[in-house]
DNA sequence: AGAATACATTTCATACTTAAAATATGTCAG
DNA sequence: CTGACATATTTTAAGTATGAAATGTATTCT
């Protein structure tokens, strides 16, 4: 190591440090909860729907005829599996979604029905709009930088998270 | 318009078109996910307390002797008043605040203890930690791109929220 | 002063969320 | 076949979150 070390007052070259870290992570959180707060309210308003409801919508729709079990969906949207339980049952209390019956009879596996394809397709029409109005301060190059950086971090967090789990 | 227009595939110099939007929402959106979901179990396995909790004082610690209202809590954490009622009788039964007289008897002004305080800075300390290892992936100068990108983002994302209030 | 109004917070009903325990079903070794 | 284990889901208890209604307190107008 070279004893007259450049006197940068940044780290360009390596890892972040704790309070710059702090600071991306607040940015980060601040973006995605303000995301979250409009697009719910606006879910509520114009469809008397929530966000996660249209998580699940969404991840059967992708699924088609074939649908989903809980386990899938709990997965999918990261969430615990309770948590699936009773926003299938609230789904299907209001007609979105139906069950299957399955050779194993411990999964569950549920689909949109008809009609919660179509309403499904409004909102998501709407929300598609929502975001892109959201994101039209950026400019595409921009989108691209930051979506390229967010998968980078992506691939941080997967690495950081995994090497606990080994030792 | 010119009849001849450049055939170009992107659109680097407008705004993100609505697919693209929606995958930089979804990328952003599953880092956020992640990164809070690993701080909610650490902070519940090292120390016994939530995301809620954490947030709620550490804005209390910001505000010193002082100690803030329910509302500026309310708006600085982003959620309803309500909530911030039930967070306060909570964080109160352990302990961590206690409230303050006022002169205006409709305000609740509330401030750490000295117990708070204490616990907030190893948890603090802690979270710092855990973020820096998170974002370790990334190299300096990735990191302050990405915050910047994010700044831009919450300026976009402001000045879209704004425009739907103003006729 | 008294009425109207504005303000800060709490309460209420409902939904979402989790971790952990309980339930039900399938698989496999002996 | 039967007991042990594994798998998929539901249930339970507690916390977190919201919007709307209710409560209590200040301010202002006349």
């Amino acid at each position: 190591m070279s004893a007259a070390a450049a006197p940068l007052p940044d780290r360009l070259g390596g890892a972040p440090d704790g309070k710059r870290s702090l600071r991306l992570w607040l940015r980060l959180l601040t973006c995605a909860t303000t995301i979250e707060q409009t697009i719910s309210q606006r879910l509520r308003d114009d469809f008397g729907s929530t966000l996660p409801r249209f998580d699940m919508l969404s991840a059967l729709d992708r699924a088609g005829e074939a649908g989903l079990t809980m386990g899938d969906v709990s997965r999918m949207l990261m969430v615990s599996n309770g948590n699936v339980t009773g926003l299938a049952r609230r789904l299907k209390a209001d007609g979105l979604i139906e069950h299957l019956p399955g050779a194993d009879r411990r999964v569950q596996r549920v689909r949109l029905t008809a009609d919660g394809r179509a309403r499904f397709a409004a909102m998501a029409r709407a929300h598609e709009h929502w975001i892109e109005t959201l994101l039209a301060g950026l400019t595409g190059a921009e989108a691209e930088d930051l979506t390229a950086l967010l998968e980078q971090t992506k691939r941080s967090l997967r690495s950081a998270i995994h090497e606990e789990s080994q030792p």
